[in-house]
RNA sequence: GGUCCCAUCGUUUAGCGGCCUAGGACACCGCCCUCUCACGGCGGCAGCACGGGUUCAAAUCCCGUUGGGAUCACCA
């Protein structure tokens, strides 16, 4: 039987073309992303393309809701790519959903060439003639159809059977160079024919993916793991394609390793943790969620773990990267994001927080002139101490309500000094000596010092904690002085008389 | 069961035969800074799965063992 003679792919430069083309299903999962911004990261950093495609050929599990989802998750990451979906390209359309025109002509091209054959026995049988045989049914197909007769398929068909179209495997080993795991050999025989066409005509994905990344080009197939054990496969079918003259090449592959969740197992689609969504609610920002997600399997150097896109694109190769599975670490996530949250601009940071604040209702749809003032002023206090996004508007509410609709946590009233009284009325006392206008941190400060530290002799925990609480509600708020500022006059020393007043 | 993949601190990684008494980051624990919380700084804890080989020299190469995982669909 014949052998292996397309050859495998050669581009290295601008001549690469990657792929991401998830099947709509669900919800956009962090393994599915992480994916996505390899293949993005390999086509930036070597100058080549990055195509994006659909594939829908399962109409019972496709949805139009997921096709959208995953537009909303590459948008908002900011994965642009340069072929497929939405932008179009030499090889239009990109949903396969709309391409079985031209799977039909491939398959027949395949069925002239003699590389698929018609299969008319049905799961049962199959596992019938096994036992018969005695082997294990975990054999599958024993591609006991390669050469039937056309009367033996002639006797099939008066029965009223229709059959699947299998590929004619080569009974060689296939041997191929994965660009993270190193050379790779699957021995002949380790997989039987498989059936690419069902019987009622419906091409499957064993067929579909490698004839639509021939067609497009692909020359790169960088993919999750769980698909290693189906590339021998597919590197026959494209072996079928290349003599059938309908590709010139085998793309190079490289898989990916999984991202795990807590223990073994892979990060289950049921796991809050695998919805990219719900970081995103959580207030990850893409930069950090996509600085993670890079660190599962690759890393940018052996001492620096924040980066940016543009140097991810700079330095990312696939073969530098990691080829054991990787757990998802909510913590290191974390602690990424926070850092990439601090690296935003003043402005950047204060926009990517409105809509959290939005959401929550501490402000309005549209900004009144003292929202935005007080968002101006009260943005830059808790930049660096945000993990996520979605804490600040339990730490900035407070800023943006009156003295009567502050309640007091209990927590915060728990660590209140025995004297808290007497803190509170030297507090306002000292506080009405101030000025209106002169009303800022650092007077308020100073005021604050001289009465409570140096007059009282308070020790400047007991002193001020009881103020925080009085103006905030909490045991924890942005910095004291710089809030009551904001804040004003008036409104600080409302709530701290108002506080007085319960305690 | 067949085939394939994987194996360095708790996690993620550096390491691609001598720079390793194994480096960083996160987490954790101290201390400093400090109006809370953070940030920042300093220090600490902690790892080459096991056994053979090759070599003057092995975390690094080879073999085996063990342990994980994937896949064997008319899903993708």
């Amino acid at each position: 039987m014949s052998s292996i003679t397309a050859p495998f792919s050669t581009a290295t430069g601008p001549d690469v073309k990657v792929r991401f083309c998830p099947s709509p299903t669900g919800t956009p999962h962090v393994g599915l992303i992480r994916t996505a911004l390899f293949n993005w990261a390999y086509a930036r950093h070597t100058g080549g393309q990055f195509l994006f495609r659909i594939e829908d050929t399962d109409a019972e599990r496709d949805s139009e809701e997921s096709f959208d989802q995953i537009l909303d998750a590459l948008g908002w990451l900011g994965l642009n790519w340069d072929e497929g979906v939405n932008v179009g390209g030499p090889a239009e359309p990109y949903r396969q959903s709309e391409r079985g025109h031209i799977y039909q002509e491939v398959i027949e091209k395949l069925k002239a060439s003699g590389h698929i054959y018609e299969s008319f026995l049905t799961g049962e049988e199959i596992d019938e003639r096994n036992k018969a045989a005695g082997r294990a049914v975990q054999l599958g197909y024993d591609n006991s159809e390669r050469d039937s007769t056309e009367e033996q398929r002639a006797a099939y068909r008066a029965e009223g059977r229709s059959p699947a179209l299998r590929l004619r495997v080569p009974e060689v080993d296939i041997t191929f160079t994965d660009l993270v795991r190193g050379e790779i050999t699957f021995p002949a025989g380790s997989f039987p024919d498989f059936v690419v066409v069902r019987p009622n005509g419906q091409p499957l994905y064993t067929l579909v993916n490698p004839v639509d990344d021939a067609l497009m080009g692909v020359t790169h197939v960088l993919r999750g793991e769980d698909l290693l054990s189906s590339t021998p496969r597919q590197i026959a079918l494209y072996n079928a394609m290349y003599e059938a003259g309908i590709t010139q090449f085998i793309p190079q592959f490289g898989h990916l390793p999984y991202v795990m969740g807590e223990g073994n197992k892979k990060l289950s689609k049921r796991d809050p943790q695998a919805n990219l969504f719900h970081h995103r609610d959580r207030g990850f920002i893409p930069e950090g969620l996509l600085n993670y997600l890079a660190l599962l399997g690759w890393g940018l150097s052996a001492d620096q773990d924040i980066f940016t896109m543009d140097e991810l694109a700079a330095a990312f190769d696939v073969k530098n990267v990691n080829p054991n599975p990787a757990r998802f670490d909510q913590k290191k996530a974390d602690a990424i994001n926070a850092a990439h949250i601090r690296l935003l601009s003043a402005e950047d940071f204060k926009s990517r927080l409105l809509p959290y604040l939005q959401s929550a209702g501490v402000v309005g749809v549209t900004l009144t002139a003292n929202e935005q003032a007080i968002l101006d002023a009260a943005a830059p206090l808790i930049q660096e101490r945000l993990v996520v996004l979605s804490e600040a508007p339990d730490l900035l509410s407070f800023l943006f309500k009156t003295a009567d609709q502050i309640s007091i946590d209990t927590d915060a009233l728990d660590g209140m000094p025995e004297n808290v009284a007497e803190v509170l009325t030297a507090a306002i006392a000292a506080l009405q000596g101030i000025g209106e206008n002169e009303f800022k941190t650092e007077p308020v400060q100073a005021a604050l010092n001289h009465a409570l530290i140096e007059v009282l002799g308070l020790k400047p925990r007991f002193a001020f904690g009881p103020l925080r609480t009085g103006i905030s509600g909490r045991r924890i708020s942005p910095p004291l002085f710089e809030s009551m500022e904001i804040l004003g006059r008036t409104e600080t020393i409302a709530r701290l008389e108002a506080f007085a007043r319960t305690v």
